[in-house]
DNA sequence: TCCCTATGTAGGCGATGTCAACATTTAGTT
DNA sequence: AACTAAATGTTGACATCGCCTACATAGGGA
């Protein structure tokens, strides 16, 4: 048959196909009958899987998190210590790099503002992992001396703020291009070296 | 007069009503009919001032930079040097506390992707100051070998990010709260000390 | 087979951004 | 002072959007 009374699988249709639109029009240009009609859906087919907007984004967040998580988690076969925080450091900013769409909807205010306790929770674990990671460091006698919440904050700033930096087109100019790449690994040693 | 034909000055009553806005109820939030209306003015009034919703935001980041630049000013009171940037960085954090509002359009790649030439200027500027900073304090010997931008990289990485981690809602539950203030200036120190 | 639930459709409501046509006020020129 | 042009505000309209309600269809147990 043409067009089947039921589509099939359209969640994970509707998923896909907002992540497509968010990478190349924005968040204010998603639109859930836009995503209906890109399916050839009604207009209100999409409510049934997400009853507002803004469970939308949270699940496309969600996924996102969850993508982030297991960006970091490969770059813990490296053994503890400050070079397993670096290569996770490292992960956390070429997962935003190549996944900016993604990485936005994570840090746009107005989707984390209503973010569900599922996201919360996936969050919460995220940092969590991080300052165990920390600890572990220290006790192999990086930053001994340093205050674990201290170091918490600045690994979590650094890694958020370089993730923006190379993320966000309104740093793209001050910002230096040539070997980006090793610049973003060498101010991240500032740290974790 | 009751209410005269025109308001008189609705382009800075819309500006300091659409912050006053952002700041209880976030960006989603705002439409230009609803601060039409908190204005007493017809529904199509604001469109004399900002053509677009967009516009409206642009000013508003516009005066957003403006306000930042000058609270990072105030701290070059202090001497060129490491001492300076230090200053300059918990300026920036500090005011991004107390303007959270204007922070967070600041922060809002939705925003920012439409910025207007004034407002990349703005930035292309502030960013332009800071690298002089760093020269100036590498003159003075503070980390005299390394890459001046990589140190630039580092710096803004690390304000924006600590910024972000102290405005955004979705970062209050795995950052630590008590003595936070002490602890995001030992954070900064560990680079610029 | 029958029923319940999941999923999709059709229509509508209130709100929004933006446009066009018109009104009023202000400012500038003569 | 009179005339005119620009600035500013009003009214009405249109398409779109999120979301709601009522109804239709499909699929999966009992």
């Amino acid at each position: 048959m043409q067009s089947p009374y039921h589509h099939g699988n359209l969640r994970e249709a509707l998923l896909t196909r907002a992540i497509e639109t968010l990478n190349d029009r924005g968040v204010e240009h998603l639109s859930l009958r836009a995503l209906a009609r890109d399916l050839d859906v009604s207009h209100a087919a999409p409510l049934r899987h997400f009853p507002t907007k803004a469970d939308l984004l949270n699940a496309i967040a969600v996924e996102g998190v969850q993508s982030l998580i297991a960006a970091t988690d490969a770059a813990q076969s490296a053994p503890p210590g400050s070079g397993r925080l670096r290569a996770m450091a490292l992960a956390y900013v070429d997962w935003a790099i190549a996944h900016a769409a993604l990485h936005g909807v994570l840090r746009n205010p107005d989707v984390m503002r209503h973010a569900s306790d599922d996201l919360r929770q996936l969050l919460i674990a995220f940092a969590e992992r991080q300052k165990q990671e920390i600890e572990a460091a220290q006790n192999q006698g990086w930053r001994k001396d340093t205050d674990p919440d201290v170091l918490f904050l600045h690994l979590v700033s650094l890694t958020a703020g370089t993730a923006i930096v190379m993320t966000e087109d309104i740093y793209r100019d001050p910002v230096p291009t040539a070997d980006i790449r090793h610049k973003v690994a060498a101010s991240i040693d500032l740290f974790l070296k």
